[in-house]
DNA sequence: GATGAATGAGATTTCATTCAT
DNA sequence: TATGAATGAAATCTCATTCAT
């Protein structure tokens, strides 16, 4: 309701909105607050403070602060998204696209920890909308396929369907990150490719 | 008798408080509730209401909302410790003790999905207190004691740190739950076997 | 949604709740405030100190500023209702009934102006809910069948329609006081009765 | 030119300000809005927006949203009073007189609801300054003289005050077509004519 | 002059905590 | 000891007004 302040082009909804100063201090400034104290433990205030913003200037870009959550969210996994899959070519050798994949990863939680971590907070999840949700479903399906199609080159092992496969690489390496941020770890090069290795093996290995 | 809840037994701080009925009942309707929305989204009244009992009557079991949820995660990590820890021979041989393991991570996930779910939020990271974290390594250090071991003898890998490969490990398998609890994966019983031998080989191979 | 502080007989819906102390004081002092600013002149947190209430209370009594409006519709129409239809004889002298109901209608406006005023305000009609506004029938349905029967016994003109009929009076009581609280007129005795012989011959007069 | 809006004519203060189109198109975006929500429930940029005009533009032609409603009531009542006095021959033949005051009025409710429904809202009063209500004196004050000059012609009864007498028709005017706008009436030639004769035999008859 | 994005004071509503019973 | 009605500080959200363009 009341006079949308941005209307996007005419792809589909939910689309990426004009990138204006005052929308991007206020999602960079909600990115920082959300990922170190969850959704639900930021107020709006704040957001608008440390965005050098009004508080009602948030309101003329997001109907609410659940709107805000999920164009956050939605901006975010898109970003992880390019990031993951752009000018990768799926056909190449195996072990140097698993580590250029790795390596994307590293970069991204590197670059962007407060996104890295805003997107694997549990608590916003009963802030997300259908659509949000379904945006997970877009950066996951390619990297399955890659996986299924290793597979299928028997590079992978078989024994292991390829979501599952999927889901122990990603957690691993979520995991990797949210210990060396909780202080509990501190993480090398070496580690990191150590951990690269690890996981390889355990894609690829069958005795 | 006067004595504050909190306060019986004369062993070390945050020890676990005697276990009346109601107390029980309230940390009960607790997990449950944190589980599904975050600490930050449960109000105190609605806790009461799920546990049978008066507002209150909270704050007399509990100095506030941050003492209830420092005992909750308290005595789920501790739960969870002794489900992992309690008649488990290190000694034994490798794989079946890798097994074991893993079993018992998967009973303590299928039994107790809210305290599960509820030690991996991270919206409660701002409520927990030094001690309450410190019992993460208190869960943690026998497993690497573990990971070390098997190190030495040769049966885990040597270019991984035993803190990495056990972050790998509990991130792999964690993520597994969660993606399940998502909605997005539904685990079978070889789902979780060939899981668990995925992850057998990350520890153990090396080429 | 939440725990409803009172529950009310099982008679039909929008049920006068049980009359506890704070309700009637949250009641009495929003029903001051609005007839002297409108509903939407009023802040909650006003009703509240006049109440002598903390804010918080109102709504554990109502579960916004709009059902407030709507009880308090509801409860001053029925008590208008009541006022008027009470140990009132329909069957008998005309001129007699007129004159008490005209009597009826004038106590009520003198012994809770506020009340008077509140029914009449024009801005609440935004608030009201069907059920609300359905009460305004209930209240006019006894004074038409009495206009009609009028009518019929030929003591009341036939060629108005008895709904205008009742309209009029309505309005020419209605303005009444509502031009002496503006300040514009001030009623003596004498003034209220030459008005209701005046409405009395707008009834039964035909030249 | 700089000239505020405001002060332009040497004339008397609140002078209808010379009528740009702009100014034109805000009155009567504001006017329609007020009639249908109050005033207290009308945001000024909406009113801006039905205007086709910028929010700060309502500023320049009014200090503030409680001019704009001062002007609006101001140049309504104006319109109402010359409608009603304009090429009126107070000395004409009684009746024919009565009927045409009625008929002017009908026109005005019919033509103009939306004024019609502005000028009898209550919560503007608030907002009315002085000078704003005096109008009301101003409007009223011929049709007093009628009325009087009637009584004493011997055509209106003389038992009731001459103020309260008009009361009571205005009363039942307006009742009449604020009852139709609410939906509880619908009002055919007819029933407006019959009303007119009840409302002339209130003023006249005495028996 | 005209605009409408920006603002922050103030409105509505929630909820952790207290306290009379 | 247990209760849950009551509270008010703080959260979310709105809107009259300003001001840079």
């Amino acid at each position: 309701m009341k006079t949308r302040a941005m209307t996007s082009t005419s792809n589909a909804s939910k689309q990426t909105a004009p990138a204006t100063p005052k929308r991007e201090a206020i999602l960079s400034a909600a990115l920082e607050a959300f990922a170190t104290r969850g959704v639900n433990g930021v107020a709006v205030p704040e957001i608008a403070e440390r965005a050098s913003v009004g508080t009602g200037t948030i309101y003329r870009y997001f109907e609410n602060k659940e709107a805000l959550v999920n164009a956050l969210y939605c901006e975010e996994k898109r970003a992880l998204r390019r990031r993951l899959t752009e000018h990768l070519d799926p056909e190449g050798e195996p072990r140097a696209l698993f580590d250029e994949f790795w390596n994307r990863l590293v970069r991204f939680a590197r670059e962007r920890p407060a996104a890295f971590r805003f997107l694997e907070l549990q608590d916003h999840l009963a802030y997300l909308d259908p659509e949000s949700l379904a945006l997970e479903h877009r950066v996951l399906s390619p990297i399955r396929a890659a996986c299924e199609a290793l597979q299928q080159r028997d590079v992978f092992r078989s024994d292991v369907r390829a979501e599952v496969l999927m889901t122990l690489i990603w957690g691993a390496f979520v995991q990797l990150f949210k210990t060396e941020r909780a202080g509990y770890l501190s993480l090398a090069e070496a580690d990191i490719n150590s951990a690269r290795d690890a996981c390889w093996h355990m894609c690829t290995s069958t005795r």
